[in-house]
RNA sequence: GCCCUCGUAGCUCAGCGGAUAGAGCAGAAGACUUCUAAUCUUUUGGCCGCAGGUUCGAUUCCUGCCGAGGGCGCCA
């Protein structure tokens, strides 16, 4: 039985019990709240229903709590159904039927955990979005694992994602970009703001390299063409450094292609700014174009094109905002770092402009920095490190793991000496040798002549058992709850929970038969368990975009 | 000055208004003739930054303060 049939069941028990008392009370599956207890001591699963609704059935939560108890106890499959604290009722499920689940997870595969709460909903979701003009750093590489991550979720509830990568290649960093690439290619110094390093040295051999003949050029010539040249370059290695980090994007969109004219002469940013317009919320003052953006909570009204006839930033964000309205996206997720908390009332005020409702079009997730071994890391203090440097360090799978493991907002600091130990205080290895290990006692299991022929979960009943099942029947939850509050780090959490429990029934409950002893049902049985805690496993482990060795 | 995020065990961090606030590590004590000991068992350790408020109930929501980080251009 899994825990959704056994919260629709509580739900027919509260309704019952309220017409019993001739009282028209419609509950909601939510407000059941089904939750693994904390305590041990508390069966396989809990419901505060009855402290919710205590006030609705004028009773107070421990009299209804007891009067629900009785009901719930006894539905089919219900072992025992107990009154605990202020009025949470604690229900143990009786092996046969709890152990069901195994069977529905093995069937299920791949898909087990996924649900349908997000079925309809067409999501655009942007993340890392860097300049081109440059390697991705380590800022950027928590919004990958993130993102990405992110985007595994929000499918796996039922959603439809694009997850989209804006590239800001148009603009004055371009044209400074190509002069540094000239600069480098010439033996001169950087230009004042302009990019430096040894990648940029790096591009300028190749791009001299491609074009022999581009120092010859006239001047006016030559920044272009370098800077298309290096663009194109440096692209191809972002996209190159995310490929190798396993995140994929389905949209690569340029800033370009707003600013480029169309078949009428008129760019894509022209015609936002006339449809702003016409919405009545642009004003023209001192020369210059305004968006009244504090009708909608910014904090001043933002320039959208400036006196001197150029297009701000904000112009192409405010284009690039609509076309992704204009594409089908009702809802917009924009994943920033916190150095672009600026952003959130602008991005609001632009979905207001747009004649959408800023609260539900538009989400912004803000995520802090990182630092590793205590040190912190911004470009001012100049020890960035570059995402494939990292990835080489550390690992992909260690890497994604660990960024994805924590709340976008909440500041993290990595430590390389944990990340590379092969050991548990390393979250990501805990989790993968429990995997592992599924597999291997499956192959011992398989050499012992331990088969998938028999099942009977009511074999299932030792204590370590009911809590394995039980965890695993959480994951459908625990994967709506991540997609509903934008937070993958649940997974994780998750599935550690799942690897301790797994590694503590290992430690207490054999698959494969010891010794000469013969094999017996129960060891067939297990077998199931065992296979259905892998596939969890591996399926958790998959939204996170982390490998699931099956040998370590 | 204004705005955003954060403050929970020695450390790194969980905790959609509910039970005695949790996990891993670190510290202490144990378990390998037995399917992977990269594991497991037991145990020590908390004014949940401070002060108010809302609530039957606040680590969680609201306000103020203190502390840490970041942001406030006709830059991109």
């Amino acid at each position: 039985m899994d825990p959704r049939a056994l919260a629709s069941d509580i739900v027919e028990v509260t309704e019952r019990y309220a017409q019993s008392q001739s009282l028209a009370i419609v509950v909601e599956t939510a407000d059941i709240a089904l939750e693994r207890p904390k305590g041990k001591d508390h069966g396989d699963w809990a419901t505060s229903i009855a402290l919710k609704l205590a006030k609705d059935f004028s009773s107070n939560p421990r009299e209804l709590a007891t009067a629900l108890a009785s009901a719930i106890e006894s539905l089919p499959g219900v072992a025992k159904a107990d009154v605990a604290g202020p009025g949470f009722i604690n229900i143990t499920l009786d092996a046969g039927a709890a152990g069901e689940l195994v069977a529905t997870i093995v069937k299920a595969g791949d898909t087990y955990g996924h649900g349908k709460d997000l079925a309809g909903e067409t999501i655009n979701l942007e993340f890392v979005s860097a300049n081109p003009t440059g390697p991705l750093h380590i800022g950027h590489t928590r919004w990958a694992a993130l993102g990405d991550a992110l985007a595994r979720v929000l499918r796996a509830a039922g959603a439809e994602i694009v997850s989209e990568f804006y590239i800001n290649d148009a603009g004055a960093q371009m044209d400074v970009f190509g002069e540094s690439i000239i600069r480098a290619a010439t033996g001169q110094p950087a230009p004042e703001n302009g990019y430096h390093g040894a990648y940029i040295q790096d591009l300028a051999t190749r791009v001299m390299a491609d074009n022999p003949g581009l120092l010859e050029l006239p001047q006016e010539e030559q920044i272009p063409l370098a800077r298309d040249a290096a663009y194109a370059l440096q692209l191809a290695e972002i996209k190159e450094s995310l490929a190798k980090f396993n995140v994929v994007f389905d949209v690569w969109f340029s800033e370009r292609s707003l600013h480029n004219p169309g078949l009428d002469g008129k760019s894509l940013i022209d015609a936002s700014v006339a449809r702003l317009r016409q919405a009545g919320h642009v004003y023209d003052e001192d020369g210059a174009i305004w968006v009244r953006t504090t009708d909608f909570g910014d904090d001043k009204d933002r320039v959208i094109k400036r006196g001197n006839g150029a297009y701000t930033y904000f112009a192409a964000d405010a284009a690039y905002y609509l076309s992704k309205s204009d594409r089908g996206f009702a809802r917009k997720i924009y994943l920033l770092g916190a150095d672009h908390h600026g952003y959130i009332h602008r991005l609001k005020a632009l979905a207001g402009a747009a004649g959408e409702d800023p609260d539900t079009n538009v989400e912004i997730l803000i995520g802090q920095l990182v630092s590793i071994n205590g040190a912190k890391l911004s470009k001012r203090a100049g020890n960035i490190i570059e995402l494939d440097d990292l990835r080489e360090w550390l690992g992909t799978d260690a890497l994604r793991y660990s960024l994805a493991r924590y709340p976008a907002d909440s500041p993290l600091t990595l430590d390389s000496d944990i990340l590379t130990k092969h050991t548990n205080d390393n979250p990501v290895f805990y989790v993968q040798y429990a995997h592992a290990r599924t597999h291997q006692v499956a192959r011992n299991a398989q050499a012992a002549g331990v088969t998938r022929d028999v099942f009977e979960p009511e074999l299932l009943g030792h204590e370590s058992e009911a809590s394995l099942i039980a965890s695993l029947g959480d994951f459908p939850r625990v994967i709506s709850q991540a997609a509903q509050l934008r937070e993958p780090h649940r997974i994780a959490r998750y599935i550690e929970e799942v690897a301790g429990v797994y590694h503590r029934w290992y430690d207490s409950c054999r698959v494969t038969p010891q010794g000469d002893a013969p094999v017996e049902p129960v060891h067939h049985t297990r077998l199931w368990l065992n296979d259905a805690t892998g596939q969890v496993l591996r399926n958790g482990l998959g939204l996170l975009g982390v490998s699931a060795p099956e040998r370590m």
